[in-house]
DNA sequence: TAGATTGTTAATCGATTAACAATC
DNA sequence: TAGATTGTTAATCGATTAACAATC
């Protein structure tokens, strides 16, 4: 395998961005796009935009733009959306309910496979067809079912336990909501979505538009 | 109002994280902590750590450290955290009863206070002693009980009205979780959790960790 | 006082923006 | 061909890290 050269962070986190604006023009029947107007739309400089795609390729061509259905795929292509994934559930409270009930995962090729819990009043309840499972029968449900990634959405003290044994079972990414940090081997990825994190970013910001007046 | 230096969102978006670790080590009795060893356990520099907490002031003491304590609390002032924020919850589908539910928000003093939605079936059903209304009367509903933020939780289509409607009752600050880039008068905050763009992610980063075999 | 560790300046690194030659 | 717009190199800007004097 060729050495690549390593893509940052932050252009990584803005192709779903890219990705989302393309669908909509797609939606829209527009058929080509130039980085300027890109640009316009997305509030970024169109520099910004034609270096990001051009860390995966040459997508455009000169004197044209680019071609919005053709960009539209490359870039579910580079985001790994050809692929389907099959993930858990683990913590069915009220948002990993709410997570398998979501139906844009789907859409994109993040399927639903099993729930699971710790709480013996929710084992067996059924959920959009999926019935909750006990949280030990995890490890032979990753290895049966090809499971890829799993959503963590439990309290903070178990995360790290469950985390490890989804790890040994074979997961390859979490996709963390527990507020805090998991340390786990090298290879494994973890996605986090700090809610609250982000509602206190809300707050201060807040604060700083109040003192601002 | 003094110009302030104008503090990078990568400083502030690292302050909840910060803020996460001090009120575990205030938890475990920890009263002092370096710059160095609280390095360590986070996984940044030191360096970056009293850099940032440098943009606020001067929360250390040479030869010494920090005071845990205190600086979990001055931090918590920062991220505006002794004020009580009311917020309404608009979209009460899965996601936003789960937001609803949600209790670690209250302990950080953002009190869910409404519930709003479109759905006919929705309005009335009763959520964590929260009675779902219509959208209709968010007007009325904002203006009366001093509220400061609203979720928005529910499709794409129906979130720009609905901001803007937000706003003109008086809101000051948008968490959005529906998968579109609000465009709202400047002063009104918005930050955005969206949830896909983060699956994405975590897909495109799986995907490399497999290439990489 | 001596040792430890901050606060802060300076150096480095990386990301963003500007500019323009290549080319459709 | 002329005009438009990319791909890409160079310049700028900002964020991170290193270093160290200040000081507890």
């Amino acid at each position: 395998m060729l050495p690549e050269k390593k893509i940052s962070t932050a252009v990584i986190k803005r192709l779903p961005r890219y990705y989302r604006y393309l669908g909509d023009l797609l939606e829209n029947d527009v058929v080509r796009i130039s980085s300027k107007e890109l640009s316009e739309r997305m509030k970024v400089t169109a520099s910004q935009i034609r270096q990001d795609l051009n860390n995966f390729g040459g997508f455009g061509q000169q004197g044209y733009g680019y071609n919005v259905e053709y960009l539209y795929k490359e870039i579910g292509k580079i985001l790994g959306l050809e692929n389907k994934y099959n993930i858990i559930i683990v913590g069915a409270g009220n948002l990993g309910q709410a997570l398998a009930n979501y139906t844009d995962f789907e859409k994109r090729g993040f399927i639903v496979k099993g729930l699971f819990d710790v709480n013996p009043r929710l084992i067996g309840v059924v959920v959009r067809g999926i019935e909750i499972k006990d949280v030990d029968e995890i490890d032979a449900f990753v290895k049966e079912n090809d499971i890829h990634m799993a959503a963590l959405t439990l309290p903070k003290q178990k995360a790290p336990k469950v985390a490890n044994d989804l790890v040994k079972a074979g997961v390859k990414g979490i996709w963390n909501f527990a507020p805090i940090d998991l340390n786990l081997p090298k290879g494994v990825v973890v996605e986090n979505v700090h809610l609250l994190d982000s509602l206190m970013t809300l707050s201060y910001t807040i604060s700083q538009e109040e003192k601002d007046q």
